[in-house]
Parts: C-alpha cells; sequence; structure tokens
DNA sequence: TACTGTGAAAATCTTCACAGCT
DNA sequence: AGCTGTGAAGATTTTCACAGTA
C-alpha cells in the first residue's frame, strides 16, 4: 500500500485545488463576501461540489455544518494547513521580455515578493530600472542560499535553462516554475518543478479539441 | 459506467503526457536523435517508463518491437493522432508587459502563429510595433469568426479577462489559455480553457513544500 | 539480453448516498 | 428545506508481470 504520492498527506488533484480555492476565497473576501455554498465554488472553480467538499473534508478542518463556508476562516485554514502564509521568498532568473513583464507585475502581488533576479548579460542588468536586488547568473547560488530564497522563477532561452535549475538547486532552492520551453526534470532531487509552456497548453487544447471533447 | 471525460477517447492524464512528449520528441528530432526508449524517456519526462509505454501503447499505433521507438515516426503518429498538427491559428488578448513579450516570442514558435492581437488601447495599439495585425478589444468577435481563429490567450487585467474570454467564445473560439489571474469558467461551452498564473504555481510548490514532500 | 505491448491487479481519485446540523 | 461531512461504492489511472519480438 502507497500513500498518495510521496510523503504528501492530501492527494496531488486535491492540494491543487486547495490551492487555487485559496486564491478564489482571497477574491471573494475583497468583494466582502462572507459565506460561501459548494455549490457557488463549483460554478466558480469548474469543479463539482461533492469534490469541493470532499477536498475541504480531508483537510481535515472545516467549520460546523452551516449554510455554506465562512470566506475568510476557510482561507486562513486553508493557508495554514496547506502552508501557503510561509511567506516564503522567490527569485527571477532571466530579464527578458517575459522576465521583465514579472518583474514588473510583481508588484502587484505581495503575495511572493521577489527577493532577487538574474541575468547572464550584465548590459541588462545595468538597463533595468526596479527596486529588487540585481546579480549576474553566476550568482544564483550563493544569493539563493545568502537569502535563504525558497524558489525560483526561470524565465531564460532554451539553452540555458538547465544550467539555471541546477545553480538554484544548488542554491537549495526548493521549488521551481520554469517558463522556458525545455522540460526541466528533478525526479533525483528534493525539488518541486513546474513546467509551464504557452506552446505545451495551446497543444493540450489542440488535442482536447480533436478528441471532439468539449 | 462512464467513459473517461466528455467524449475525449484518451484518458485526459494520458493526452496531455502525451502532448508533451510530441514537444520533446521534437526536439531530440532537432538533436538527431533518432530512437528512443521508453526508459530514457522517463529521464527526459520525469514520467514512469510504464506510464508512456502504456500511454503510447493507448494511442493504438507504435512500431513493432523494436529497439526504442523511432523518434520521426513516434511524432508523426502523435502528431496526428493528437491532431497537433492541424495548424490552428491564434489570437492574443492584451499587449502589456506580458502580452508583448508573447508577441515578440510567438515568432520562435511557428507551430502557432498569431494571427491578431487585440487591446482595449488605441495609443497601445498604435506604438506596437509586430507583423501581427492589431485591432482594438470591441473587434474580437468579428476577427476571431472572419478568420476562423482557433483559440485565444488572454493577458488582460483581472477586471477584463471575463470580457475578453467571452468575446472569444462569442467568435466561435475553441479553446483558451488565461494568464490573467482570474479563474476562467467555461463548463457550460463547448471551450477548452486552460488557466496559469504564476502565484497560483507558486501556491502549488509551497504546499508541496509544506507537505514535506520531494 | 533488452526492449515493447498489454491484460490484469493494485492504487488512487471521484461520485454517491445519506447521516447530522441549522 | 438546504446545507455540510464522510464512509462506501464506483470509475479511472497507474503499476505490474510477463508474453512476444529482434
Amino acid at each position: 500500500m502507497k500513500f498518495f504520492t510521496d510523503k504528501c498527506c492530501l492527494p496531488p488533484p486535491t492540494l491543487e485545488r486547495l490551492a487555487r480555492l485559496y486564491t478564489l476565497l482571497g477574491r471573494l473576501e475583497e468583494a466582502q463576501t462572507r459565506r460561501v455554498t459548494s455549490r457557488a465554488l463549483e460554478g466558480l472553480l469548474s469543479v463539482p461540489c461533492h469534490t469541493i467538499r470532499k477536498d475541504i473534508s480531508l483537510l481535515g478542518a472545516a467549520a460546523k455544518a452551516e449554510r455554506g463556508y465562512d470566506v475568510a476562516a476557510l482561507r486562513q485554514t486553508l493557508g495554514l494547513r496547506l502552508g501557503l502564509s510561509a511567506g516564503y521568498s522567490v527569485c527571477l532568473v532571466g530579464l527578458g521580455r517575459l522576465g521583465g513583464a514579472i518583474l514588473n507585475q510583481a508588484g502587484a502581488d505581495r503575495r511572493y515578493p521577489l527577493a532577487a533576479a538574474f541575468d547572464a548579460s550584465m548590459n541588462r542588468i545595468e538597463l533595468t530600472r526596479t527596486d529588487v536586488p540585481l546579480y549576474h547568473s553566476t550568482q544564483i547560488s550563493r544569493v539563493v542560499r545568502e537569502k535563504a530564497i525558497t524558489a525560483g522563477i526561470i524565465t531564460v532561452p532554451p539553452h540555458a535553462a538547465w544550467e539555471a535549475a541546477e545553480r538554484l538547486i544548488a542554491g537549495g532552492a526548493r521549488g521551481i516554475v520554469n517558463f522556458s520551453p525545455v522540460i526541466i526534470t528533478a525526479a533525483d532531487k528534493p525539488v518541486v518543478v513546474r513546467n509551464i509552456s504557452l506552446t505545451g497548453e495551446l497543444d493540450v487544447i489542440a488535442a482536447y479539441i480533436h478528441m471532439q471533447g468539449v
């Protein structure tokens, strides 16, 4: 018998849905919504209400059987149990167009402040205007270690992606969001990797369409 | 008894893995690799070789039991069966920083050429330099319909995301890649939606880390 | 020997059904 | 009446084990 994937104590699909729910609850809170029923969440998340209830139930800590969930309370519980309020700091590797966009939008989202950003071009580092401290890519491991950075966002060109990932891992990073079109794997390392690719998403869409599905 | 999700004739997880495999095979082909074994793919995709073999087997069309798969042949089969060589055209909604980045990188990836791009600001439309035809956001439905655009990429601010999605759908788009931090749902419409959010990915990473997992 | 292909077994995830609360 | 919580049933997905082929 095997308990889920590795040592995770919540099924991965549940964990991912709950993470999305957390963000949604934040938005509802901003909109002054006090309570939501699982059925309302079904419409907002495209997840069956049964599944939502089950997910929350698996968390082990829900409110009593009242009319719907208390938005603020549920969000807080979620943040606690999922470790989303841990205040991890992240860094950015690659100051090209995509990196630049993230650098600027990072201000909008206070949850994951950028503690550092890196690029392989000194020229670009000098041209970039930001409050985030900038370093040359060769400094990744050192800076990640010194600042105790938890995760890195990779936006470098394909050929440089692996080296960026290795440096992040060498510095002790525990997570990587990889936007370069190369798949980064770290099955043997204690690192969570999320590979995101626009083309990949379009491929999946094309495949679903091809299958006549929804 | 229920057959997978909706009318799709391949299990969704399989479909998504195969789509990723397709891209990987393209890369291997560029690198002049002729054959790959399922075990080699395991390392490159972080997917167990058993699963890879099963996935390919479900496709229904693999080579004879030789030493590994013929890279080019498998890729071609995949493209055909998954509909990845259908030559869909896509459009971009939102010419902010992220949209601009995608607009420029789109040239790098010839698989999904941008047939149009939209923004709500005429000023920004005039300032943007590109070969892609630009239109005001109010034209989305018309242009999507006239150019038979299959999918749209949304990079607008949160408050404008829903309207963008509705216009795309009204124009007949079958797929949406949404990079805005709002979740777009279209469970009742024949549209495939992929919501992608940097913060969301960081949340998932944080949650996995919290669970002590890998 | 080293690989793929695949039915069957095992594990996992989702859905159901109904108890319990308000 | 209408909601949540949850064990159990059902469906899906992964893993296994081994037959078959070069």
